[in-house]
DNA sequence: TTGAAAGCGCTACCAC
DNA sequence: GTGGTAGCGCTTTCAA
């Protein structure tokens, strides 16, 4: 509650050299620093935020649009807010959270009161309605996902399509020849835009290298037991279509359902058949057996979102357009060459 | 972007009156309300937020700490958050978010830096850390939860006791003289407070109304195979000493065991056995069968910790304290009169 | 390398 | 019922 001109006074310095000296947008001699400095800390100083947002060109605050709908994948969500949390820190800027209900009002009405420099936004539907308001905005904006309608905006996600393909690499190379997929339920092939590239890049690298494939998506999700059984039915369909590995993109019950479907029928992984993870947000490798995994990190997408949004707000702000991460594989010992394949050295 | 001077102007009438208008803080006529109404739609106007913290007195934001840390129930913490966030809409606030690390130094730097009017507190641990750091603040701290040391802290919180009270009332007036009890986990009784206030509560009331009980509490918690098998044991534990009920303070996935379980075993829920669930955060009535349930409500805890955040900035501020929040019985049809029981009238 | 002072856009006091 | 205006506490020219 200190004011900078009881800091000034304590310096024996003007007001404005203070100012300068916390900016570190002059140069300070390294007396006078340390005099501010001291003077700094024994009043616990910190400049007013009102008066720095009227002042100066900066809120130091980035709003977060993130609807925390009750049908979506709490931890996931939470993992994103998170990440994008601790990011902004990293650049001195605070998160102000926009719910629900207030998704697009909130954004108009931080944008025009001048209360954030800039949006980021998370949990991205593909006709997402924070799309044409974040056109109108007079703030920056960065989505963390992609929209269907992209034109013009900065996005941020995992190359989806080319982290399917490299699990489908990997088991290619392994000597697989025939790969199962188990997707998310039918809905998330709609409400989200993830689902649908992660399964056009398995289906196009698996034509691609010319292995043969089977699609299943369990017909219901969440973690009740008849979700359960509705995992153990597709597995047990693909693995009467005779595939030798699966490839999986779902969530943390239906890894768990696909690893005990899998026990049950005695097969062992890898050595019966061998399981690839792709886009999770959760620990594969907490799971019996650990799990191979391309995974979404979620604060690779936020460092580089709250990156463009601070970029945006520089004299030279990059171009619209959509920033794809590149994929890392996971080795977790989950995968191996299929049963009675001849192994190949090098 | 439009500024005050430009509704004025438009308006006709003064700077003052303009704000005045908008805070309501003095009577305006009918016909100058109009006007001044009109130029502000027209010119899309709000007011700076920078320079409405820097004039008046208020911030109109709240901090939220929230840790997020990843070994917690991300859906309950989500439905917190979300819930403070609407409440807080509805007085006109904003939340700024204070995750993890900064939990403590956050709360600090808002507070100082006169960014906040006070800070909402979520998950809160019995020994949290943010409990010293409220004491030396100079504005107003609201507690969801209460932590050990409470002294001087305004917390608000389901009443837990009385919840526990509550479902063992149902059950013994149903003619139940043995109740089993399905607790959280080990850790969760040294990390959390109010786990052990729910059974605390369930013994009490189970002495006062005479009947027999038995705690059980599984060893592993989480979603995988080994939790839910841990959850079984403790279920065939509890029938074996002849319970004819279950309390279930325990999570989502647990609640799907026991359920599981004793469908594996042939019980009928209600016939063979009753079941009421325990400051639960998730829809009980989505299991199979829908549970009875005495839940925790995030909305009623943080719409009364903001209305309390509220109170604490106005002329009268409430005296600290805590404030239990009753809770109430929600009949999803599982309980019924033990197998054998007869049935009195009234 | 440092100071003085003009605003930033609003709120709220004082006057009418 | 309305208007004038002095700050709120900073940032940032302009001057030295």
């Amino acid at each position: 509650m200190a004011k900078i001109h009881e800091v000034a006074e304590a310096a024996g310095v003007s007001i404005s050299t203070v100012s300068y000296a916390l900016s570190g947008k002059r140069t300070i001699s390294a007396e006078t620093r340390r005099r501010i400095d001291d003077a700094v800390r024994e009043l616990d100083y910190r400049p007013n935020a009102g008066a720095r947002m009227l002042a100066g060109r900066r809120t130091n605050i980035f709003a977060l649009t993130e609807p925390f709908r009750a049908d979506t994948y709490a931890p996931a969500h939470m993992a994103f807010v998170l990440a994008t949390s601790i990011a902004a820190r990293r650049h001195d800027y605070d998160i102000l959270l926009l719910t629900d209900e207030e998704a697009s009002a909130g954004m108009r009405r931080v944008a025009t009161s001048g209360l954030a420099d800039g949006v980021i936004v998370l949990d991205v539907a593909p006709d997402d309605e924070r799309v044409a308001v974040a056109r109108l905005l007079k703030i920056p904006a960065v989505f963390v996902g992609v929209p269907t309608d992209h034109d013009g905006l900065v996005c941020v996600d995992l190359d989806f399509e080319q982290a399917a393909s490299i699990a489908v690499d990997h088991l290619v190379d392994a000597g697989h020849r025939a790969i199962g997929f188990v997707g998310h339920p039918a809905e998330a092939y709609l409400r989200s835009n993830f689902p649908p590239r992660v399964r056009a890049g398995f289906e196009a690298r698996a034509a691609d290298r010319d292995v043969r494939v089977a699609i299943g998506s369990p017909a219901i999700g969440g973690s009740s037991r008849r979700a359960a059984e509705s995992v153990h039915a597709t597995v047990a369909s693909l693995l009467e279509q005779g595939v030798t590995a699966l490839v999986l993109h779902c969530d943390d019950t239906a890894h768990a359902a696909v690893t005990e479907e899998l026990a049950r029928r005695g097969l062992r992984v890898p050595a019966d058949i061998s399981l690839v993870s792709v886009g999770a947000t959760f620990d594969t490798s907490a799971f019996h057996p650990p799990i191979d995994a391309v995974p979404l990190v979620p604060q690779a997408s936020c460092d580089l979102a709250i990156d463009l949004a601070m970029r945006l707000l520089s004299e030279a702000p990059p171009e619209p357009g959509v920033h794809l991460i590149a994929p890392e594989y996971r080795d977790r010992g989950s995968v191996a060459a299929p049963p009675g394949h001849a192994t190949t050295a090098g």
